[in-house]
DNA sequence: CTTAATTTGTTTGTAAACAAACAATAATCA
DNA sequence: TGATTATTGTTTGTTTACAAACAAATTAAG
């Protein structure tokens, strides 16, 4: 059988393919137990201003680790939906503080164990060892 | 100092916010190294027009892993730019077959070499064996 | 104090990602 | 053959992602 390969550049060996499919797969298993409720980055956002009480824009977007433009969008579906409530600061007039609502704070004390349960899921093609491993890893390139 | 924290669950320990952001960093280098010519699906899809000669955008789509809907705008983005070229399916009236044309095999060749520096860039925090290890665990999560 | 630089947030535009509803063609099977 | 099922592709809508250009407020430097 005569290969028809033209490059030698094999796509599904390079990382970049590989951490695209794996973050696919994840946000499926996401969807599925989660994704009636959340977005992947909702819930990101939610467990962020739940840890910190209060945040502006733009520490929310450090935390989580989002650009200022995506918060943006994230940020305003979430309020639409009075799960994240805005407090204007009266120390700095750009900003805007954002809480959770107690809808909001609900929601995410009834998530977090389907959320333990997705990251549970996502892992569970790996030993308990080779998890510990992969994470260890994953944390270097991220 | 008192910790703040409202829940148990670590945003920064789970592997969809590990996987996203070490996702983010390799685009981040995709787009330092190849940015002006093409994207990382761009160049996916240009790759594996260029393994298989000629392709439907369905077999497209799984071959790179996305959904119909995704292949589309790709696609057609590429085309705009005439590095590719379609070709009605003389055996299935809904096919169309798409090739690379000779300014897209061109783009594709050129652009390998640095192709393979930003998977190298993207590992360099890793050991070569650590590299090897990651690669393993990714590809039983992907 | 006042100009300059920084920080914070907004808006617009482009690119993915995928669900869902749809149309058209091809293949199967009763 | 004719009806049913499957495959292939399109379109629309929602969400994330980020660059770039911008405005407004704050802070730092002179």
């Amino acid at each position: 059988m005569p290969g028809k390969r033209k490059s030698m550049y094999k796509l599904e060996d390079h990382v970049g393919h590989l951490l695209r499919r794996a973050n696919q797969r994840h946000t499926a298993i996401f969807f599925d137990g989660l994704g009636q409720q959340l977005t992947p980055m909702q819930f990101a956002v939610l467990i962020k201003i739940s840890d910190e009480d209060e945040v502006s824009q733009n520490l929310l977007g450090r935390l989580a680790a989002m650009d200022p433009a995506t918060v943006q969008g994230v940020v305003r579906r979430l309020r639409e939906r009075n799960l994240i409530t805005a407090h204007p600061d009266p120390e700095d007039q750009r900003r805007s503080l954002w809480r959770l609502s107690k809808t909001g704070k609900k929601l995410i004390a009834k998530s977090l164990p389907e959320a333990e349960a997705i990251t549970e899921r996502t892992l569970q093609p790996l030993s308990r060892k080779d998890r510990e491993t992969f994470l260890k890893l994953l944390r270097r390139l991220s």
